[in-house]
RNA sequence: GCGGUUGUAGCUCAGUAGGUUAGAGCACCAGAUUGUGGUUCUGGGGGUCGCCGGUUCGAGCCCGGUCAUCCGCCCCA
């Protein structure tokens, strides 16, 4: 006999974990939703070359491949056998799909004649990683997307912070920071420091600010190629602890000669306005939990605009939805100049949090809300009926199947945390009536079916 | 890809210096209670001590290898 085991990196979701992470997901899509975004899926497998090269080389690496069916090793040579890298697309055409961005530009290029632009889709599935499982990181795990293509305007940008509010604010999640910035806001502080081409180096050394602090920063860059001088004109910024409108005044002064700069700050500018335009908001920023952090790089070089990323405050595991602003989403795909903006909401790590800060409401776990008892033929007779009077009330309601031992029938109950029982028996078959239990407190009593619907519901509401 | 941790019952773990029949709690099953769960009491089932080899009269324990696991680094959600 073979031990049943999973693959490293995957997870079951019991029907307990379902729940929650429903309730979750639910509360994402209502959202998506009511801002307009539309719902898209696509194959879990994509063709390799659709996949390859979006990624960077190591990205490349941690693609799931899938080996070619039938005799794969047909046509391949000895030398093909060299190079691993080279022999993988030879024996696998598909693989499964690495994050839900590059299917969406392969799914707007295939489609683009029939989309209405500003096209807005939503996009919640799972993707796969060949990654090293760790804490809070696993090979197969969810992705939420939303994103606008189609469109520069920063009502985009507003709107995401909006969304992103409102997700956190319905599952209970006060405690976070929603960090802002923009690439040629980092583009300008390039050109600053005397390295215009090396905005990714530097972003890289910079966003490790909060891990390493500004001493190790400061030797990462000058490790990369960042001489003296350079580092002299980064250090005040990693000291920069201010306001937002502090942060302003120091990029004010600096950006004289960059109009890159002066152009990110001005975006920034102008998706405040709009938000505090939406919300009439007292403070915007601080009613919206945003932290305009000059450090925040994301180190995904396709990024040209907004960026940004949501820490939950308190616990572990940190970062739990991040995006930005591209312009060049479909060009690989031969669809140059499309404009987009998109965030994504990492479910499992918004689970994780959860749970740690214990925000979960109890009545997730809950779904049947009456269990008819089974005590024999004439009983179960006279219930069904009943049963599907209970359900077209909108009641979730379930009969045991079989007349086991009635200790059974009860346990069963218990350990599914349906809070009432139906019991129907000889004396109330008798008299046409239902013994109603509430598990909870244990009392019973005799009702017709009409009153004990009424008060399930009146349980459901109070 | 690199560094470390831990592998004993379904789960969490104990296991003395290398010594008889490997334990506990929880979970599970049955009974106390043939119309009542959650509490209580009684009884029961369940183990190739990750795997392979070595040392030894004797290995859960020591040694070598191997596989798995979790945690860091890199990178990412």
């Amino acid at each position: 006999m073979q031990k049943p085991a999973l693959p490293k990196g995957t997870r079951d979701f019991a029907p307990e974990v379902m729940a929650r992470r429903n309730f979750i997901l639910d509360h994402i899509r209502d959202t998506f939703e009511k801002f307009g975004f539309q719902a898209l899926e696509t194959p879990a497998v994509e063709r390799l070359d659709v996949l390859t090269g979006k990624y960077g080389e190591e990205g490349d690496q941690l693609i799931f491949k899938i080996l070619d069916s039938g005799d794969y090793l047909a046509g391949l040579s000895p030398s093909d056998f060299q190079d691993y890298k080279k022999l993988s697309p030879k024996i696998a055409e598909k693989a499964l799909r690495y994050d839900l961005t590059v299917p969406f530009a392969r799914f707007v290029t295939m489609h683009r004649s029939g989309l209405a632009f500003p096209f807005k889709r939503y996009q919640i599935q799972p993707v796969w990683r060949g990654d090293r499982p760790q804490k809070g990181r696993y090979r197969e795990f969810y992705q939420c997307d939303a994103d606008v293509v189609g469109t520069d305007s920063l009502l985009c940008e507003a709107e995401i912070i909006l969304m992103i509010n409102e997700v956190l604010d319905k599952l209970g999640l006060r405690n976070f920071t929603l960090k802002i910035n923009n690439r040629k806001i980092l583009s300008g502080l390039a050109e600053f420091v005397g390295h215009p081409d090396q905005v990714g180096p530097m972003c890289v050394a910079i966003d490790k600010l909060d891990k390493i602090g500004p001493e190790k920063v400061l030797e990462e860059l000058a490790e990369r190629g960042f001489g003296e001088s350079a580092c002299e004109k980064i250090r005040p910024l990693l000291a920069l602890d201010g306001t937002y409108e502090s942060k302003m005044a120091f990029l004010d002064e600096i950006f004289t000669h960059s109009e890159t700069g002066r152009q990110g700050q001005a975006e920034i500018r102008q998706m405040l306005a709009l938000g505090q335009a939406y919300t009439q908001a007292r403070d915007f920023i601080q009613d919206y939990h945003l932290d305009f952090d000059l450090t925040l790089a994301r180190g995904l070089t396709y990024y040209t605009g907004a960026i940004f990323e949501v820490k939950a405050l308190g616990v572990s595991i940190g970062s739990i939805s991040g995006g930005g602003r591209y312009d060049n989403l479909t060009g690989a795909f031969g669809m140059p100049g499309v404009s987009g903006v998109g965030f994504s909401f990492g479910v499992d790590r918004l689970y994780d949090v959860m749970e740690e800060l214990q925000l979960f409401p109890a009545e997730t776990a809950l779904s049947t809300q009456v269990l008819f008892s089974n005590f024999g033929e004439a009983e179960q007779a006279f219930s069904l009926p009943l049963v599907r009077q209970f359900r077209q009330a909108g009641i979730n309601t379930e009969i045991y199947p079989e007349a086991a031992k009635l200790k059974k029938q009860m346990q069963y109950a218990h350990q599914k945390n349906i809070p009432f029982v139906v019991l129907v028996g000889e004396t109330e078959l008798a008299q046409e009536k239902l013994m109603l239990k509430d598990m909870r407190t244990g009392a019973q009593l005799l009702l017709s079916a009409q009153e004990a619907q009424a008060r399930v519901r009146a349980a459901e509401m109070g």
